[in-house]
DNA sequence: GCGACAG
DNA sequence: ATCTTGTCGC
């Protein structure tokens, strides 16, 4: 059966997907293994000494062509902070192996993703960011181990993952539906900057709802991408926001998507 | 048939 | 992901 056809016929390229994710997950930090710390942009007096303050902030996402499902536009943004001006972008034209499919998200965007980090680190290493935000889930997955791990994990760079959408986890009887974070979402998240543990029966914390701002009642999903806790990536994500999502990974998608629409 | 489905 | 402008409200 063709790789690109969804459906029972891929189980056997899907089992290797997931013993490939559980492999990488030996490498993944979960606490705070960066030397930053991040502060709000409007504190008069960071606390941080100068040199662990955040400076250099990245993103990373994928824009689609209308006509091609398979064709993309790979797209890497660096910026200063606190007041993120944009140091550096690179867009990269793709063609994707694989079809998207929900909890192997890495498989067809992590690539592209790497090699754009790659290049990065070769032609312009003084820019080489403190934290990467990438566009889709780390630990809020189902092992565990989404896009936003496998590519801090295989970049060595500590990562946060930022979900637009929830996504369900069903795996061990975790049941965390969409249901309940939107019932507590309304009940709790009365204002910017407030947020709840995303935990399963089991105790395990996958991620967090995060409410960025008072003008933005939908929570973003905000989970551990690699070597930061999920206190850190919460926080860190809510100093980078200008609007609901993260500036990094909303400057990657509006790039990304201009540069489509002038070519 | 119905619901779920990161991007 | 993408199809898509204006428009209602503070």
């Amino acid at each position: 059966m063709s790789e690109t056809t969804p459906g029972p016929a891929s189980d056997t390229l899907l089992d290797a997907w997931t013993r490939e994710q559980l492999r990488l997950k030996e490498q993944l930090v979960e606490e705070d293994r960066c030397e930053w710390r991040a502060y709000l942009p409007d504190d008069a007096h960071p606390r941080a000494r100068s040199d662990e303050r955040l400076r250099l902030v990245a993103g990373v996402d994928l824009s689609f062509y209308e006509d091609d499902e398979r064709r993309a536009l790979a797209a890497l943004v660096v910026q200063s902070y606190p007041d993120f001006r944009v140091l550096y972008t690179d867009f990269a034209p793709v063609e994707l192996e694989h079809p998207y499919r929900a909890g192997y998200l890495a498989f067809r965007e992590a690539p592209p993703l790497l090699a754009l980090l790659r290049k990065l680190k070769e032609n312009a290493p003084e820019l080489w960011p403190q934290v990467l935000f990438v566009d889709g889930n780390g630990t809020l997955h189902p092992r565990r181990f989404g896009l936003a791990c496998h590519v801090g994990v295989q970049a060595d760079l500590p990562t946060i993952g930022i979900g637009k959408n929830f996504l369900q986890i069903h795996e061990e009887g975790e049941q965390l539906t969409m249901d309940a974070v939107k019932r507590t979402s309304r009940a709790t998240l009365l204002q910017g900057g407030q947020w709840f543990p995303l935990r399963g029966e089991s105790g395990l914390i996958y991620g967090a709802a995060v409410r960025t701002l008072d003008s933005a009642p939908n929570p973003i999903f905000v989970s551990v991408g690699h070597r930061l806790s999920l206190a850190t990536a919460v926080a860190t994500a809510l100093c980078c926001c200008r609007y609901r999502v993260p500036e990094p990974v909303r400057q990657a998608d509006i790039m990304s998507r201009e540069y489509i629409r002038r070519e």
